[in-house]
This record gives structure tokens, C-alpha cells and sequence, in this order.
DNA sequence: TGTACATCAGTGAACGCGCGTTCACTGATGTAC
DNA sequence: TGTACATCAGTGAACGCGCGTTCACTGATGTAC
């Protein structure tokens, strides 16, 4: 009797949108299959560009969905809520971090400029990816018990403390060191992670533009990097 | 002929709650008028207590009217919209930080004491008021154009340079100084802001689990400040 | 000192928005036999 | 190799929530005369 085979669903609002029949005929865009089989990575993609371009705001699970272009409910499956999304994310940056500060230490011998380089690979990051970098300090919109970012972020300190790549992938094994390393390590850490953070929250500005020959924040960075021993002021 | 002069008004759903005339004989809780007089302060007030109660995700108009115990459409007159708000409160965290740099710093003389204390205050603020902390990074949040604001961060960038109180309050006018002053500067505030923003973000625990001898990160981050001469690591 | 009137400050009902969540469902895949 | 059935993955309508915004209004205050 009917030609089309609908059953007894009630309405049909786009019919237009799964031509399932005519997949192959209709050109090489493969018509979109009921199991999208990788919907996971796709919607992780999808939220890391959302991020880009609307901003944490903008990132919601409805609007990686709409940029899939599939049901807003199905991501529910995937990761419970959007601080699951958000996490995933999150642990991705941690793992960027990790390996742009390897990437720029690599092969640097001499000790001093292994720390310069770290930190260029830290800020490196955190400027180019700024939004994913800041959405790692959101600690109030991740899942703290979420296993993967627990892994990625001590992985992260470990690149941090230059002892990536000397170790094997033992991510999980404790990182012991004394009381004075950790004094060292922390301190280090704050001074990039504040510059990073002064720099893309473009804070820093204000400083250089009442210097005398600084009109860039950039430039005022490179510097203050490459001082890398310094007092608190003067 | 009506004893209650209530005139043509469609609905009362709440009658108890202007009772005018017994304003006085009620006992000594007065009458809320209908002009509150000090509304604006009063807004002020009750988005610093949300914040601090609820965190920013709560912070709208709606909920420091419901503070407040006012329609929830009069904060509009006031402010233009929420990012009215956050300005003028981050503008007053500004002005705090300042306060505590200052009031840390007061009749330290050596140099480096001097540096120490400023660190302590700029630390102490972003612990005790973290979330408003917070609040004054969130640029997106937060109207750029905001006048008050301006001139609260550049007030606290001033007190950051421990030039507070030997100028008077002319905080409008320009701090010049040289290329190697600012330099240092903006590494003294690139580390102290870096250790605030990790210490109440909870990272610096990663460390402090791993380091031999230091089972808190507040002794982690006093170590730091006291160091306060370093190099990225070791 | 009193009166008229403009202006200011706050009200509350109504609306639209985008979100997450629930629910019964359908389409596809895997597995037992 | 084929068939039955359970399980998994995605659908789409519906709902409730809290928010900001608009609008016509009312109550209070200030000012001109």
C-alpha cells in the first residue's frame, strides 16, 4: 500500500534529511548511517572547535551535536553530561602541553636552557591553544574524578619537570623528589604558568606600555624568559 | 469606604509584605519603602555574598535582587546588565588587592622584605577572597570599557610596584618606567600570580604529594616566597 | 508655605531563549544455535 | 551458512528550568511658581 516504508511514526518534519536508499546514487557523500561508529571522536572534534570559535560559553552539548550534525541526545551516551565532554577535553590539552614543552626541549643539553626551553613550549601552548589552555584551570567545570585527565595532568607536571622522555610511559609512577627540588619545581612553575596566563589574559599590556622600550607584551615575555633568574622586582 | 486604600490594582499576591502604614508600630523593623535609597550599594553587596556563597555560576541580576528582597528588574536602572556588576565588583577586588599589598608592605624597609611582603599581601588577597580573584580575570565576563574598573587596575598594578604611598592619589597618571625595570616587574608579577592562581586552584597538591618532606601546599608556596630569587628548577 | 507637575525609582506580569533531561521509539549490529 | 533475538546506538518530541528583557504601571521625590 505505501510506497514509502513509514510505519506509524507520527510526524516526518525534514524527510529530506535521511535519504538512506539512495546512499551510493547520490554521489561520493556517503548518506549518514544510523551508527555514526566513531560518534565519540567526532564529537570531541567538534567541541575542541566550538571552543575555538564560540568559546567555552558557546560550548554546550547541544552545540556539538548541531556541529555533528546529529540528535542533541546523543552525546548523553557518550559522556554523561558536558563536564564529561569538557574533561576529555581538558586531559587532550594536558597531553599538548605535555608534548609541546618535550618537543621544544628536545635535545637541548645544557641545563639552564632546558628550563628556557620548557617554558617556551609551556607558553607556546598556552597562546596558541588559549582557550583549551584556560579550560584546563576551570577546575569548577571538570570532573575531577574523571580518570583520563587525572592521568593527562600528571603526565603534564612530568614534562614540566623536564623528566619526560627520560622515563619510559610509566605516566602513573609516583614522582619523587625532595623538599628543596619541589620548592624549585613549584616556583618555576608558577613563574611560567603566570606569565602564560598574564599574557593571554593580555594583563601584561599595561606593564609595557609604561616601559620605556617595550611596546609589545610579546617582547616583554622573551625577556623575562630569558632573564629566568630573577628577584621579585628591580 | 475601602479601609485599605488599595486602588484599582489587578492582584496582591504577596499583601504582608508592604505594610506602610504600621511601619513604625510594627516593632523596629522599618517598613521597606519603595524608593530603598541606597539600592546600588545594597546590589553591590548582596552579588559579593552570592559570589562568595554560590560562586560566579550564581551571580546574576536575578539572584541579587532576590538578596536583596526587590523586584527583580530594578538592578537594571542601576547596572546595565550583569557584566555591570562583575566590573564594578572586580573593580573592588582591585582596589582590595591594593589595599592588602600595601597594608602587608607598610614600614618595610629592606628591599627584598619589601618584595616579600608585597607577595604576601598579593597571595593573601587571592586567598581569602579567591573567587572574587578569579572574578577580576575573567575578561570575558567583565565590561572593558568600564571606567572604575580601568582605574582600579591600574591602582593595583601600581601597588604591585610598591609604589603606592610614596605618590599621592594620583593613580590616573602614567607609571613610566625603563625597559629593565619593567622587565623585572612583570616577572615579579608573572610569579606571584602564577603561585596565587595555582595555590587556590588546588595544583600545587601534585607537587607537594611528591616532594619528600612537604605534605601542604601553603608550606610549598611560603618555601617559594620565601626563595623568592630562582630559577625554573633545581 | 502651599500646590502642580515632571522626573526618578521600583513593580510585576509576560515573553522568548537555549539549555539539559526524560521517554518511548527505531535502526543497526553482534551473538547463540 | 542461516535465522532469532538481545543489545547497543541514535532519534525526536516534550518538558521544566532560570535567565534577561520588555512593558505599562505605581509610588516617591524634587522643583517651579
Amino acid at each position: 500500500m505505501n510506497e514509502v516504508p513509514t510505519p506509524n511514526r507520527k510526524a516526518r518534519p525534514d524527510p529530506g534529511k535521511k535519504d538512506k536508499l539512495q546512499s551510493v546514487a547520490e554521489g561520493d557523500v556517503p548518506a549518514r548511517p544510523y551508527h555514526h561508529g566513531a560518534l565519540r571522536e567526532a564529537l570531541l572534534e567538534a567541541a575542541e572547535l566550538v571552543l575555538r570559535r564560540d568559546g567555552l560559553r558557546g560550548l554546550t552539548l547541544r552545540a556539538i551535536s548541531r556541529e555533528v550534525g546529529v540528535s542533541h541526545t546523543a552525546p548523553q551516551r557518550h559522556f554523561n553530561d558536558t563536564s564529561g565532554v569538557l574533561s576529555e577535553l581538558a586531559a587532550i590539552g594536558h597531553h599538548r602541553l605535555a608534548a609541546s614543552m618535550a618537543k621544544h626541549s628536545e635535545g637541548v643539553g645544557d641545563e639552564l636552557e632546558r628550563r628556557k626551553a620548557i617554558a617556551r613550549g609551556y607558553i607556546s601552548f598556552a597562546v596558541e591553544q588559549s582557550e583549551l589552555f584556560r579550560l584546563m584551570s576551570r577546575n569548577e567545570l571538570l570532573d575531577q574524578s574523571n580518570e583520563a585527565l587525572g592521568i593527562a595532568r600528571r603526565m603534564s607536571i612530568r614534562a614540566l619537570a623536564g623528566t619526560i622522555g627520560q622515563e619510559t610511559a610509566q605516566e602513573s609512577a609516583p614522582l619523587a623528589i625532595d623538599t628543596a627540588r619541589a620548592v624549585e619545581m613549584t616556583a618555576g612553575w608558577a613563574y611560567v604558568h603566570g606569565l602564560a596566563t598574564l599574557l593571554i589574559d593580555d594583563r601584561l599590556d599595561g606593564v609595557a606600555r609604561i616601559a620605556d622600550n617595550i611596546d609589545d607584551a610579546a617582547g616583554l615575555v622573551a625577556a623575562a624568559i630569558e632573564r629566568m633568574r630573577l628577584t621579585l622586582a628591580d
